[in-house]
DNA sequence: CCGAGTCTTTGGATCGTTCATATGAACGAT
DNA sequence: ATCGTTCATATGAACGATCCAAAGACTCGG
């Protein structure tokens, strides 16, 4: 048993010569195509037939040569990524995360991901340009788009397939799908819960202007603010992302003559720099003054107090990335897919429950709140406490 | 020119039927093997023709289909290797680095990675198993070793060529090649570095024992301090890894009747925490107790102090990792490759120059550093306090 | 019992490359 | 001029899968 095949076919252990289709064939004793179509397309076979040939399958420990499978069909069933230092321009872990999701993503969609690390958009393009020519992948996933890409340029005269996770920061009419994250409406979630906790003095602490996820994130801060009849003059400020920054920001801000009672922040960065400028006053974060970060990366979770941020939900948007590329690749679609999903504000304790609070301001805001329209939280939370 | 080719093959722009050997055969006017050998063994041809050939694939760009190379060569010049979270088991980012370095390295060796994330060691070997049976790798590089590891033992069965970056722990004579760092050393080093700075009570905040890097990197300590003569008893504290986790055992031992006046930490989250606590007591890191990490995280350089960190040479263990592998892959070498390298300190302020000590004790330590050699510091010091 | 119609299975050709082998050219020595 | 030797290039056959067109098996009404 087990030994020497039908046909003349070696031993099954031999490692060596690994099991080919023609094997499994000659063992269940059918054709080739048989064999192929129990793998691809198995409402054709006959239930006994297909059975039969699923045990051989199985016995022989049969899975189609990829090589084969991709010379014949022209499909690799790999997908492309650029691999990214996981701590990478203040995205708190999220490409990290990114990429775990769409190995995940891709594997039970039945492709591989193929990783490359790249200086810079240039040497990135050289890889696509080997990758293609080789014949090495079916499309890529890009990240971190930003203003002046040349990349989606490049993939889309190329004829290549491609979906980005993130906008065409600056373009209007971009050619090709894309899926990203709707910061805005995140900072605007994070100002109604705020909001909701009788703030009405809710500042910013940005990044520079001019790059599309920090003008994003800032956007929905203000108009949120706006729509809630919130001042935002002077509770504006802004500088490159990290800890040091940050804290130095919330105390520019904390030290105004109007200083603000909650922070939103663009990233968890400079959230935990604002946490620490509060410290620094002696006072309390979640108390006196609240924080909301963004990205929700590992430490927020670590920290005391606990920072509330804004969770990208990644797993979602690595599932339409592969789903969208998939579509791409099986043909180009009418037209591209462009989606933006809502983060998710996972609160803790720097900006939980206060302990102490004015009456006052607390009912006022409520009032505001219960107006009909967006915001819900407060809404529970006045009746609540009424 | 450019339009349509000889022997009726279609036009250069025509991307959906992209160039192949025989088109540029047909193009240089020689045969599809002569093409091959101006690719993998341009050695064989004669300069001119290799020129004109040269020609033709420049024009046409052309590169070999690697599904077609990989069906006949059987080899796929693709590395598959397992993707872990880059906050993964206080590793401060170690294997994200390794990640990049090995795209690297792969990528200048000709090969690609091919990355999977996987929930654990089952999981991992069930992926294995799939691109094995796929064809879809020649190799792999396994991270995070670990006792009672089931995977190399797999492999080995399988046949399968790999590699390990970590020692087998708790196996003296596995059969399977590995490069890892030396942690041993690396803490060694550190006690080496602050008996310089005139420390003689070095303590060590570590993980719980069991865990193989856990063990090496407190051996290193221990074995050092003992060098020098130093006591340890009383001067090592374990627990999990993270900030708070840090700082409990750093106020630990710095309450304890004789504290430590620098601390040796198995991570930089540990390290941090240490500061954290030594800043508790009003001191200053770097001044009253020195700190020394371990993976240099990039928070290590970026917090205030700087955090003094060994580096582990994620480039040259990268580099000596795909190397053994092409090795082991064309062919198994006569017996495995055992390699250790040694990581470097990285000093910061958590433990430069003090500006405050004993006058008594300056002198006679920075003659002890004027002295040639390797590194005494330590016995110096214990015959100054004779 | 036959033939049309449907479902299942088959054999050969093919994807683009490299391997093994064969052929041709060039050269110096006899 | 002949021969062996080396080097450069050409030819046909794989590699292992899927596509294609067509043959075989089966069902069912006439």
């Amino acid at each position: 048993m087990g030994g020497t095949e039908v046909d003349g076919y070696e031993r099954l252990e031999d490692l060596a010569r690994r099991p080919t289709i023609g094997m499994v064939a000659a063992r269940a004793g059918v054709s080739r195509q048989t064999v192929s179509n129990a793998v691809n397309a198995p409402s054709r076979l006959r239930p006994e037939t297909l059975a039969a040939v699923q045990v051989a399958i199985d016995e022989l420990g049969y899975r189609p040569n990829q090589a084969a499978r991709t010379l014949r069909t022209q499909a690799t069933r790999v997908i492309g990524c650029r691999l990214l230092p996981s701590n990478y321009g203040g995205t708190g872990g999220v490409l990290d995360r990114l990429l775990h999701a769409l190995c995940d993503t891709a594997r039970s969609n039945g492709y591989d991901l193929l990783t490359f690390s790249t200086r810079d958009d240039d040497d990135e393009i050289e890889v696509y340009d080997d990758l293609l020519r080789r014949h090495a992948v079916d499309g890529f996933v890009l990240t971190n788009t930003h203003h002046g890409d040349a990349r989606p340029d490049w993939l889309l005269e190329r004829g290549a397939r491609f979906v980005a996770f993130g906008r065409p920061w600056g373009r209007r009419g971009a050619q090709h799908s894309w899926i990203d994250v709707d910061g805005a409406k995140g900072t605007a979630a994070a100002v109604s819960h705020l909001a909701a906790l009788g703030h009405t003095r809710i500042g910013f602490l940005g990044w520079p202007p001019g790059i599309g996820v920090a003008d994003d994130r800032l956007a929905g801060w203000e108009r949120q603010s706006r729509q809630f009849g919130f001042n935002t003059r002077g509770l504006l400020a802004q500088a490159e992302d990290g800890i040091a920054s940050g804290r130095a920001l919330a105390e520019e801000l904390l030290s105004s003559s109007r200083p603000p009672t909650a922070l939103v922040c663009v990233s968890d960065a400079i959230a935990i720099g604002a946490l620490r400028a509060i410290e620094d006053r002696g006072w309390q974060a979640g108390q006196e003054v609240s924080v909301v970060g963004f990205d929700d990366s590992p430490v927020a979770s670590v920290i005391r107090p606990g920072l509330s941020s804004l969770r990208q939900p990644v797993e979602a948007v690595a599932n339409q990335l592969v789903e969208t590329l998939l579509t791409v690749i099986s043909g180009a679609p009418a037209r591209p897919v462009r989606t933006l999903l809502a983060p998710r504000l996972v609160v803790r304790d720097s900006s939980g429950e206060r302990r102490h609070r004015s009456p006052g301001v607390t009912a006022s805001i409520l009032k505001r709140q219960s107006q009909p329209g967006t915001m819900r939280p407060g809404t529970t939370r006045k009746e609540e406490l009424a």
